[in-house]
DNA sequence: TGATATATAGGAAATTGTTCCGCATCTGGG
DNA sequence: CCCAGATGCGGAACAATTTCCTATATATCA
């Protein structure tokens, strides 16, 4: 789908707040509702805006502790890929997963309320799928976080 | 704050969905609109709900290259960490960035263009603050990408 | 230029968000 | 055990927003 500079207006309003009306929209991307509307509702059909949520404080809910798991293995069979990709997206505390390229295979995020919690999470990790070796980087502080791309 | 049972499944439904209305958020935590919209409030009000916003295709909009910046560095002067923190928070392709503890300093996720955009960012990033040792992992397959905690 | 397609602004109808009010439930003090 | 005050609930009224329609303007291409 194509991007216009409209579009990208509306997206980076979208992506600052999604809760303010159609009109502010309008007005903030100098244009009124309806073409609004329409780019909107076009670049959801598109896929291009995905779901709308809300961002949590997570320390408030009780998520103390914040990891990265990084995951090195020297299986690379599709049958154990496949059983990994599937463990890891059914596992809530897992926020984030990549496949990389070079050394180390892959990169977890892992949300959990402390220490504790993720030692049983790494725990069942490890007991349902091999990985050969494993480094958890441990987050003191939170400097930074946002889901905003650079539009 | 305190969050009771009913706060937490209006929290699991605004993170699964923040654009339905009120009246089917009441429907799913068994309540009416009214007790509904005063705790979304008071949660609001206490910074535990914060912005809301919606996720964007990031391949569909050109930001084809995720890295995770494993950063070491032998400059701890609060000074130093100002400008650095600083640095961090004012780049837009900067998606997050934690202190970790233990061998390595900081790890950052960084989203850009290509291979070449992220040269830039990390050139100009090292011109305006010394650091003493930089790994780049480059994502290869995002294979999750949840903002949702798992309340 | 003229015909066609596309995007726009404004407004009406339907839906949703917000507020108010009476009622039920819970809590702590006598 | 009972009462007064506080708190939370559901329903209804009102305000605002979304959604859709129509007429007009703008761009496109032969």
């Amino acid at each position: 789908m194509k991007i216009d500079a409209t579009d990208r207006k509306i997206l980076i309003e979208l992506q600052r707040d999604a809760a303010q009306s159609l009109d502010d929209i309008a007005k903030a991307v100098g244009s009124s509702k309806t073409p609004v509307w329409n780019r909107i509702r076009k670049m959801k059909e598109a896929g291009v805006i995905g779901a709308q949520t809300v961002l949590l404080d997570a320390e408030a809910l009780g998520f103390e502790a914040t990891f990265f798991v990084l995951i090195r293995t020297s299986e690379h069979e599709a049958e154990w890929q496949n059983r990994f990709l599937k463990a890891l997206r059914e596992r809530p505390e897992v926020q984030e997963a990549h496949r990389l390229a070079g050394d180390i295979d892959y990169i977890l995020k892992v949300r959990v309320r402390n220490a504790r919690a993720y030692d049983a999470f790494y725990q069942a990790l490890i007991s349902e799928v091999k990985v050969h070796n494993v480094t958890a980087l441990l987050s003191m502080e939170e400097i930074k976080a946002t889901v905003a791309l650079p539009l």
